[in-house]
RNA sequence: GCCCAUAUAGCUCAGAGGUAGAGCACUUCCUUGGUAAGGAAGAGGUCGGCGGUUCAAGUCCGCCUAUGGGCUCCA
């Protein structure tokens, strides 16, 4: 039977130190494993474990908060000493002879007031105190390390022999940036060696689908620090990938009414200062300046749509109009945020704006979503939804802001559709629903967008003409389905492993001929299904027949085709699967049959 | 932007103050092979940049640039 170290009471976590008689009587036992509930406390007593180890090791440490996250857990901290990635070994390695000291861990409750004194000297912790509504707060003891926590952990250290500190970064006192930064170190914790190691192992198979790593095996874009940080370069096979994305996408937009167009990629300042954008987002955008007159390379493409919507007269009967394009945007961030393809500071939005009536908003926003889930379901991907809400910075009427939040939630509500808040995340002209998508390793990274926006059409004073021949202003919806392309094929990379579908892959077929003679037939091939829009490559380079398979095999091409001298008699190919690997022989028409199916079967 | 770390050949990486290395890729030649690496030779580097310490710096120090992990921000 394995220990017991908490109690699940209610939908509470109560560990043996705060547990009453009722609640160990009644409650559910949690026991000393790898459940979710044991390795919550398991990781809370692993971080206070880490704290006392760093105490130990640097006496003027002080300690803020060190909760159990996602991943694991972590403590925030600050010592005079420098800790680099290397001290993680020695902190590690006193944490386990601390666990092997069996402290046993201690409870006791004592008044604020006592508290704030206890920890006099401590600012960090008159920072936690200040934080606490109650009254009274409770101090955890190990050894000779006491420490300010609400617990749930563990009946004694000895528990603790499963741990792996992870990381090690700055982090700002409360996530402020004005405020002094901490030293933040991660760690992982589990009840048993095996599921440790299998964890470390997932992250391990994780960092190889990372697609800084396979774009580069695959040759599909690379980073130059002569040309800059965080300006992607493309490269023939990444481009490949990406038209034919481009133009599955395209075709999905015009078949549900979208109207392509284009706007300038600058715009004089005076513009952005109408919109707001120069006053709200100004720190994000790059001002140039033409003949005396500033101009800002544009962040959004909705100036160029609004003034597309502007250039004609609109009657009721024309809503809802989509205006669409594939915008390239430049906006500035912060040199330590980027990250590959997922943060660029040049990227390519698949933006559109949606002018509509008031009324038809909820539908509109329905589409929209619908749209996304038809796109996400081709590609397998699972995704959440989040309403971000009004940001510090904003333009507009607190009574707009709540209509618009309010309509976002409604079209989410009246279907069904499960969603997060992020409070305050919302653009500065409005709120919206983010559709936020996991990278292989966990984070989560917002892709596609939609946004319900009262205040752009009421500042460029747009309006269409109404039944009763008035003017009346419409609204704005921004969306965007993948969001970006850079950040879509990142993800998609890494959900695939390099291994796209057939219609997506930069080389969808390598056609191999076993020799010389045969290459003929190859490019006869080869010709048939640049015609069908296919991307072949011929791999007749001097080298052995399983050097070229091998070669393409390691490319992660969908299919490869094989020809020898029984190909070219019969006219078949051997066709060889990625997957399974296995082969099979078929007459060329039946081959190109099938490569029109698989593509014919793609419909965005 | 801030904290910590990293930067050596096209790629992956070794080299811890004393004459720059390996594997893969590339070029040439031999080999014409039926489903995951045939053989040989060759070419390729201002060790990210600038400055400093030293008789001597890829190696030590400083600054800059870029990258990675976080904080913050966002498609």
């Amino acid at each position: 039977m394995k220990d017991i170290i908490a109690f699940k009471f209610g939908n509470q976590l109560i560990d043996t130190q705060s547990a009453t008689d009722e609640i160990s009587k009644n409650g559910e036992a949690i026991f000393f494993d790898n459940s979710p509930e044991a390795l919550e406390v398991i990781r809370h007593s692993a971080a206070h474990l880490m704290a006392q180890a760093i105490k130990e090791l640097y006496p003027d440490a002080k300690f803020f908060v060190g909760p159990v996250v996602e991943e694991g857990f972590y403590y925030d901290f600050k010592t005079s000493t420098k800790i680099g990635e290397e001290d993680l070994k020695a902190i590690e390695k006193k944490m386990a002879q601390l666990a092997k000291k069996g402290y046993s861990i201690e409870k006791y409750t004592i008044s604020k007031d006592e508290a704030v004194s206890k920890f006099s000297g401590d600012e960090l912790k008159q920072l936690v105190l200040s934080n606490i509504p109650s009254d009274e707060v409770s101090i955890y003891r190990q050894g000779e390390f006491e420490d300010l926590c609400r617990g749930p952990h563990l009946p004694n250290t000895k528990y603790l022999k499963f741990v792996k500190l992870t990381k090690i970064a700055g982090a700002y006192l409360g996530g402020d940036e004005n405020s002094e930064m901490l030293t933040r170190i991660y760690g992982v914790a589990f009840a048993t060696k095996e599921a440790l190691k299998e964890h470390l192992h997932m992250l391990e198979e994780a960092e190889k689908r990372d697609h800084r790593k396979i774009g580069n095996q695959m040759g599909l874009f690379f980073f130059d620090d002569k040309v800059g940080a965080g300006l992607p370069i493309w490269l023939p096979a990444g481009g490949r990938l990406r038209a034919k994305l481009e133009s599955y996408l395209f075709k999905a937009h015009r078949k549900r009414g979208y109207q392509p167009v284009r706007g300038p990629e600058l715009l004089k300042s005076d513009l952005w200062k109408l919109s707001g954008h120069y006053q709200n987002y100004g720190e994000n955008i790059y001002f140039t300046s033409i003949d005396e007159q500033e101009y800002g390379i544009k962040p959004m493409n909705c100036l160029g749509h609004i003034k597309i919507f502007q250039h004609s007269l609109h009657s009721y009967r024309d809503l809802p109009l989509k205006f669409f394009e594939y915008g390239v945007v430049h906006r500035h961030e912060k040199s330590g945020v980027l990250h590959g393809l997922f943060r660029v500071r040049e990227f390519t939005q698949d933006d559109a704006h949606i002018f509509c009536r008031e009324d038809q908003i909820k539908s509109e926003v329905i589409e929209v979503l619908n749209f996304v889930d038809t796109i996400m379901k081709i590609f397998d991907f699972e995704y959440s939804l989040e309403i971000s809400t009004r940001p510090e910075k904003y333009i507009g009427s607190d009574e707009i802001w709540e209509t618009a939040t309010q309509s976002l939630k409604e079209a989410l509500l009246e279907n069904g559709i499960q969603f997060d808040i992020d409070e305050g995340g919302g653009a500065f002209y409005g709120p919206k629903i983010d559709i936020k998508i996991r990278d292989s390793i966990g984070r989560k990274w917002q892709c596609g967008t939609i946004q319900v926006d009262f205040n752009l059409p009421e500042r460029f004073d747009i309006t269409y003409i109404d039944e009763e021949n008035k003017r009346v202003r419409p609204v704005m919806i921004h969306r965007a389905i993948l969001g970006s392309f850079e950040r879509f094929i990142g993800i998609l990379t890494e959900h695939y492993a390099g291994e796209f579908p057939f219609f997506l892959a930069p080389t969808q077929i390598v056609i191999i001929p076993i020799k010389e003679g045969h290459q003929p037939y190859a490019q006869e091939l080869a010709k048939k299904l640049v015609d069908m829009e296919v991307d072949v490559e011929i791999y007749d380079q001097n080298e052995s027949l399983n050097k070229r398979i091998r070669t393409a095999e390691k490319s992660r091409v969908p299919m490869i085709v094989v020809l020898g001298d029984r190909e070219v008699e019969n006219r078949t190919i051997a066709l060889r699967d990625r997957r399974e690997r296995t082969k099979s022989n078929i007459t060329e028409k039946e081959f190109l049959e099938l490569i029109k199916e698989k593509l014919d079967e793609v419909e965005f």
